[in-house]
DNA sequence: CTAATATGAATGAAGG
DNA sequence: CCTTCATTCATATTAG
């Protein structure tokens, strides 16, 4: 369909194990969540090769895999948002039953689902990106002074900001 | 993939240890592994509702701790097969051939051949699903009636059906 | 305690 | 956009 472009790791360096599929590094996996939470959700042709020239400097990557990335970002952070969405709604059917709840909702099979207007509605909720595990301390060692420069660009929209005094 | 409703099992009671993770009652196997096993291994999101609906009778759980149990039971009988498959071939291949082969199992990103609907081809092959240890014993107590109520109600394609005289 | 295994969950890639 | 598949990660369970 899209059949964008291939990012190729070198399978011939022995130095490292080969992958069947591109691994994001920390530092682009944060340049990337950083790109989306600044509303950039569906960047155009244009913008993801630019996009994929600024992680390449961390790795290797194509423009396809920047463009899964989004594609997939997109429409994982939907779901989530229906999930939670439909819990609460179940939450506030089930008052009174003690019992147990059926949480529903789920998209699947459902096919075609109508076109939406995705803005930066579902960013900047707090499902862990700022916050994200290793990653903290992964930067602790001062390994790429290049992402802070490129972090400090963004707008601060609901980006990563520790809030302590 | 989608977000999953974190199905946990009663934090409050220190008796048992919280699990971080879904862990599916013997029972809610045995209805899975039916449905499985009776031509469904790609539930759409109706009948994904319905199953969840009713393994919740035997534990908390959530659509997605069903869909994520037909994914990776799809995919692991097919790996398995393909295992298989591919031992077999390799034994035949290397007729004549003294050199040592193990099966690598190396598949790399080659993507499906063509196959859609896996309905009941691969299963009834004895990797274990009927006799299936200590689920066995577990039922001989008689804790759910509904689940025999259930099980009696599926079709027996090829269902676990002892074969004696 | 560590290694190996089983399996629930997450994600890159692709098809439609 | 949506679903689905293959691969990988994380953790629980079991074997040594």
């Amino acid at each position: 369909m899209m059949d964008q472009e291939r990012a190729s790791e070198s399978p011939s360096t022995p130095t490292q194990p080969v992958r069947s599929r591109w691994s994001p590094k920390p530092e682009q996996i944060l340049i990337l969540e950083s790109i989306f939470n600044s509303g950039i959700v569906n960047p155009p042709k244009d913008e993801t090769v630019r996009i994929r020239k600024m992680l390449e400097k961390f790795g290797a990557v194509g423009d396809a895999n920047v463009f899964y990335w989004f594609q997939n970002r997109r429409s994982r952070s939907r779901r989530r948002q229906r999930q939670l969405q439909a819990a609460t709604a179940a939450a506030v059917t089930t008052r009174g039953a003690e019992d147990h709840q059926h949480v529903t909702t789920m998209s699947m099979h459902h096919h075609h689902g109508g076109a939406v207007s995705y803005s930066n509605s579902e960013i900047a909720l707090g499902y862990g990106d700022c916050s994200n595990s290793s990653l903290a301390n992964y930067f602790q060692n001062g390994s790429s002074s290049q992402l802070s420069s490129f972090l400090l660009g963004l707008s601060s929209d609901g980006v990563c900001e520790s809030n302590n005094g």
